[in-house]
DNA sequence: ATAATAACTTGCAATTTGAAAGTAATATCA
DNA sequence: TGATATTACTTTCAAATTGCAAGTTATTAT
């Protein structure tokens, strides 16, 4: 077994959280696909934080088996891999905010855009609606190009 | 070193925040610290997960460094240490409650309370609100007692 | 005085991680 | 068309981290 083999069961719904994403990577990936709108695995590996190409293989395909995340063949290049968030995937959306907001409000040498965190928790529901506005953009360029 | 050392340096505010808590124990303690008002090393052994006492007292110390917990000696008995978050551990609550209604809406067997999910994400400021209300009548509560 | 208790620390085996190199299947270039 | 690149991985292995069990130290309770 692995990952959190070690810990012992739960109901709580924090600690089942953890079970899948609670690891040093997987919220990092899953920003790169959500906030970033990446979809293939060199993309992932670009990112700054330079995750090694084992762990970033057995976190896609960990995701990929709690639904978190789909795997499809690129219709353009048989070598490359799609991937994609699914709902569930993208329901951590607010997750990946909220955390993105206490890290910009406390780290003096953010490189978030200024005033994230404030704009961001002066109104989420706000913050939540323009995200999805610019990801459909986004989502709608990549289509076109 | 230890802990995140692997990871290149970002300017990432996610990254920074997964720096300090991107690990299988640090969010549960601080569940146990936000969500639960334990406040005692052994409090903390005590939850459903069984952290090891190596773990948590790194974390612990960890925790402390960052500015996130304060460690007070016990008055009443000087064998005990009380643990509390700061104003910055605190705002992490928002963090936490996501993580939770995430987990409580994904996890079919979720021990979380029902509706929880949902009337959270219905009126997460009101549910914000009233957590407060809570937090604030049980602390009432520990000081009579 | 003796035994509990609380908060740790230590030792060590087992698991996980990470860096580098390798592989297999395409695609592109000369 | 044959050689070279690219893409998405897998393999190997040393080093780091984890977790269990068993101490340790300083109080407090009996």
């Amino acid at each position: 077994m692995s990952h959190s083999s070690r810990r012992e069961k739960s109901n709580c719904p924090i600690s089942y959280s953890l079970d899948l994403f609670g690891d040093r990577w997987t919220l990092l990936v899953l920003r790169d696909l959500i906030l970033h709108g990446k979809t293939r695995f060199a993309e992932f590996q670009d990112s700054d934080e330079k995750i090694a190409s084992n762990i970033l293989a057995e976190r896609l395909r960990r995701l990929e088996g709690q639904g978190v995340v789909v795997r499809q063949k690129d219709p353009t290049d048989a070598r490359q891999k799609i991937y994609a968030v699914t709902d569930k995937g993208r329901s951590l959306t607010p997750v990946l905010l909220e955390i993105a907001a206490w890290g910009a409000s406390h780290d003096p040498q953010t490189g978030a855009p200024d005033g994230f965190a404030n704009s961001f928790y002066a109104d989420r529901e706000g913050y939540y609606r323009e995200h999805r506005r610019r990801i459909a953009e986004l989502l709608e360029k990549q289509d076109a190009g």
